[in-house]
DNA sequence: CAGTATCCTCTGAGATACTG
DNA sequence: CAGTATCTCAGAGGATACTG
């Protein structure tokens, strides 16, 4: 987005680490939940209602990859797993915070945006088969 | 990512517009491209090398539709369509940039995790069958 | 509890061909 | 030039069952 600066090509665009493999639909979620405090497996889980194990097996995973979570056994039994969001991970706060306030300005007007587009699409049918 | 705050459910998270319908694989380039000045179809399709018809199509019309770049078709023959940021879309220079900033920054300390991710599993996979 | 393994569905990306 | 239409195919994601 910057000006006078060359467009990337989709495989080197840096944008591609943070959006596929951090910022993806429920990593956000996730790291939103450990901010706080660490949480184990389960708990996750049940505040990221509707999230299935695999899904979060496989971003919890994938966040431990990439040096945002840390993943923690402890040796009870049953055996207890804590995931903890790293300090390389607290500092997604800020740009997740820029797009979450970004969000919050200007949703309504992109709300407008969409109602006023989908309006004009159904004129646009209905000018074509007049009498459905 | 904000503290005490509530975790959204999936459905109603803010973020999800912004990832989903604006800052996908594609749109973010196109932006990019669109940020300097209007371009036309095919000189958008050229320089995001890779990106087929069909996507970009799509990922226009989306855009269109949440308000972000606006389409205006010029009466030429062949007819031309030239696409053009609006100042809704110029909004979203901010977070992206940020999103930006902090790829460049941390994006060494994501690869040197990912590494060492990478290493470990592997020499637990070494260590289940010694002799491959 | 915290996963892994398997199957199954179904979207959605890509290639190709056609059109005003 | 700027699309639409159609087909195919891989793979993401869900449901279910099993395990240390």
């Amino acid at each position: 987005m910057s000006n006078s600066q060359p467009v990337f090509s989709v495989a080197q665009c840096p944008h591609r680490l943070l959006l596929d493999q951090i910022a993806d639909k429920w990593s956000v979620l996730i790291l939103g939940a450990l901010c706080e405090k660490p949480l184990r497996f389960n708990v996750i889980k049940r505040q990221l209602e509707g999230i299935t194990q695999k899904a979060l097996t496989q971003s919890l995973r994938r966040l431990q990859r990439n040096g945002i979570v840390e993943r923690r056994v402890i040796a009870t039994s049953p055996v207890a797993v804590e995931y903890e969001i790293t300090p390389l991970g607290r500092t997604l706060k800020e740009p997740f915070q820029a797009l979450y306030n970004w969000t919050m300005t200007y949703l309504p007007e992109v709300e407008r945006a969409r109602l006023a587009f989908d309006l004009e699409i159904n004129d646009l049918r209905e000018a074509y088969q007049p009498t459905a």
